[in-house]
RNA sequence: GGCUUCGUAGUACAAUGGAUAGUAUAAGAGUUUCCGAAGCUCCAGAUCCAGGUUCGAUUCCUGGCGAAGCCA
């Protein structure tokens, strides 16, 4: 049980024995952390309690606060200060809390348990290499997902493929007639690239001919539909469909192209899947559902022929789920796929981290299935996050301004390179070293601006500021980390302390305000990442990894460790720094960062 | 037009309904005979507006204003 737990569970109890006339509930008891500028550490607010009681909220806090330093082993010392009541905790909690889990690399991770979530994300497109926006995505899912594992879920993490559609086909056509057969080995060009460019090249000449038709007197509308380009990506489509074995083989050999290329990129960013789903192994799902829907009068069917579903009792509209010639549209897949996922693996959840301009698809996508009856909706779950904008304006393809994922990651490292370099930080690294190190820096530096934002707000990317490797960064902490691998580096200090040592420990001197502060922080590890996987934000755990290696620095800054007036203190000291050491690793684990012994 | 989300220092982000609203950057002042100064210390600066609920509202509710997204 952490701290807080403690505190609410003896507060409780404390209140149901002064007053047992009284009922009290544990969720009334609000713990916080004590303001700096009073004494003790976790503090009770009494308000809640002083209207049933009729009592003064000092005299209860007086009463509260005596009764726990007496009946508890928690506090030495307590202090009401106008509704709040202010709790010291013994120095020898700290210190057993200590002994236990400064070496323990389990502590924050949760026992296992049996809830069943997968966590669909990344989710591209084939037609096009992953760009900046993406990262969002993909560091989010990944994280979030190490963080339910840690809260002891099992967890699926899953990659549903968009591999197939008109605009895949587009690049295919366009490769078909520009491409004079170039592959990724003959241009030296990344597969996901050398396909993306293939798809730009089909607007530019679709625009061209549209502009052609036009000069020629035809109606903007009747040119865009005319373009033989067009046509040709939409007769490719029937042909795919038909699964005709020439536009199949192209289809293969192009899509077999991007997933070298993606695979590449998720290895860099040190991401990774357990299942894939395909879109063209699941776009004719959901229409067997939706037929029985129709059956059972859910649905209802127009005078076209087409089937709809009726949301406006939901405050939503009526949805389109087939067309007249029964074929299905976008969110018929998705429901068929929901129901497969959730059968394959006997999901409790089912997360989807998709962008928030989704946000209607994906409350549709629930009632429907919540209406059909489908015991899957229940778990749906859309994790959405808000887009990321360029200062100059939002990065979309279409206007130009989009940013590659791989230049992006590119650029990290460069910079990570030139400020290390510039910082004069190099020496004693092999030249491999140094790559590595730049690719941790320069990635986590990424990775952690990304997540330190809470998911659904959106967020600017300013590449100036994500290069800047001081303040908020994964660099401030990555560097934290490598001064406590040098001070446990040092020959003339113990390593780790041998547990012989520990049986006759014992700590005779007080603990001073640094210690206290930093302690009182790695004890609540635990909370945070409870609260991370409930409210499924990595940025939880962004925030307290930075105010941990705050509080180290602080610490170092006060205390010296090799110089510690005595040896218990000494000991003490190495315990806390390997113990931060340990939790900071841990937490910038679950969210993708490595950190480095030496920077 | 309807629905959803978001409005906090110059800027970027925090704050289960709790104390004087935190942190980082940028601006100002210090700090290296002593374990890594990519550090530490000090100093300033903000809740869009108007109501309501509450002992207490950045947080919850209503109405504006502003931004983003989605649906027709």
């Amino acid at each position: 049980m952490t701290l807080v737990q403690q505190i609410k569970a003896t507060s409780l109890s404390a209140l149901q024995t002064l007053y047992p006339d009284a009922s009290f509930d544990i969720s009334q008891i609000a713990v916080n952390q004590t303001k700096p500028e009073f004494s003790g550490h976790y503090t009770v607010v009494l308000f809640p309690f002083v209207k049933s009681l009729r009592c003064k909220p000092n005299e209860l806090g007086e009463k509260l606060g005596e009764y726990l330093v007496q009946h508890t082993s928690l506090f030495d010392a307590h202090q009401t200060v106008s509704g709040f009541l202010n709790l010291s905790i013994k120095d020898s909690v700290f210190t057993n809390f200590l002994l236990n889990h400064f070496n323990d690399t389990c502590y924050g991770t949760a026992a296992k348990n049996d809830t069943r979530v997968m966590v669909e994300y990344s989710s591209p497109n084939t037609n096009k290499p992953l760009h900046f926006g993406h990262l969002r995505n993909n560091f989010l899912g990944f994280a979030v997902s190490n963080i339910l594992k840690a809260d002891g879920q099992q967890v699926v993490m899953a990659n549903l493929v968009n591999d197939r559609g008109i605009h895949i086909c587009k690049s295919m056509v366009a490769w078909q007639q520009f491409g004079n057969g170039a592959t990724p080995e003959s241009t030296g060009i990344k597969g996901d690239h050398l396909v993306g460019d293939y798809y730009v090249r089909f607007n530019d000449e679709y625009k061209k001919q549209i502009a052609a038709l036009v000069a020629d007197g035809k109606e903007q509308a009747v040119a865009e539909k005319e373009a033989p380009i067009m046509q040709a990506a939409q007769n490719m489509l029937r042909d795919w469909e038909k699964g005709d074995e020439k536009v199949r083989e192209l289809w293969s050999k192009m899509n077999g192209w991007v997933y070298t290329g993606f695979d590449k990129t998720y290895a860099r960013l040190g991401i990774s899947f357990d299942k894939y789903y395909y879109e063209s192994e699941t776009y004719l799902l959901g229409k067997k559902i939706v037929e029985e829907g129709l059956e059972r009068g859910v649905l209802f069917k127009k005078v076209d022929g087409s089937v709809w579903v009726d949301l406006t009792d939901e405050g939503l509209d009526q949805k389109l789920l087939l067309r007249g010639d029964g074929t299905s549209v976008y969110i018929t897949q998705d429901l068929g796929t929901a129901k497969l996922k959730y059968e394959e693996y006997k999901l409790d959840q089912s997360i989807y981290v998709i962008a928030d301009e989704q946000n209607y698809h994906m409350q549709v996508l629930q009632l429907i299935m919540k209406k059909l009856g489908e015991p899957a909706w229940q778990g749906i779950r859309h994790l959405s996050y808000g887009m990321v904008e360029l200062p100059s304006g939002k990065m979309k393809s279409r206007e130009g301004t989009v940013v590659d994922a791989d230049d992006m990651i590119d650029e990290m490292i460069a910079l990570a390179k030139e400020q290390t370099e510039a910082a004069g930080k190099t020496e004693g690294f092999s030249a491999e070293e140094l790559q590595a190190l730049y690719e941790m820096i320069g990635i986590g530096a990424l990775k952690f601006y990304l997540l330190r934002v809470e998911p659904k707000k959106k967020m600017i990317f300013d590449p100036k500021e994500s290069i800047d490797l001081h303040g908020y960064t994964a660099t401030f902490i990555q560097y934290a980390h490598a001064r406590i691998c040098s001070i446990l580096r040092r020959e003339d200090l113990p390593l780790m302390p041998d547990t012989s040592h520990f049986q006759s420990f014992s700590l005779t001197e007080e603990l001073t305000k640094s210690e206290g502060k930093l302690l009182l922080a790695l004890e609540q590890f635990p909370e945070m990442m409870k609260a991370a996987a409930v409210e499924y934000s990595p940025s939880v755990l962004c925030n307290y990894a930075f105010s941990l290696a705050q509080l180290f620095n602080s610490f170092y800054d006060d205390h010296p460790i090799a110089k510690a007036a005595t040896e218990e203190k000494k000991n003490l000291r190495l315990m806390i720094i390997v113990m931060t050491a340990q939790v900071l690793r841990h937490a910038m684990k679950l969210l993708g960062i490595r950190l480095p012994e030496k920077m």
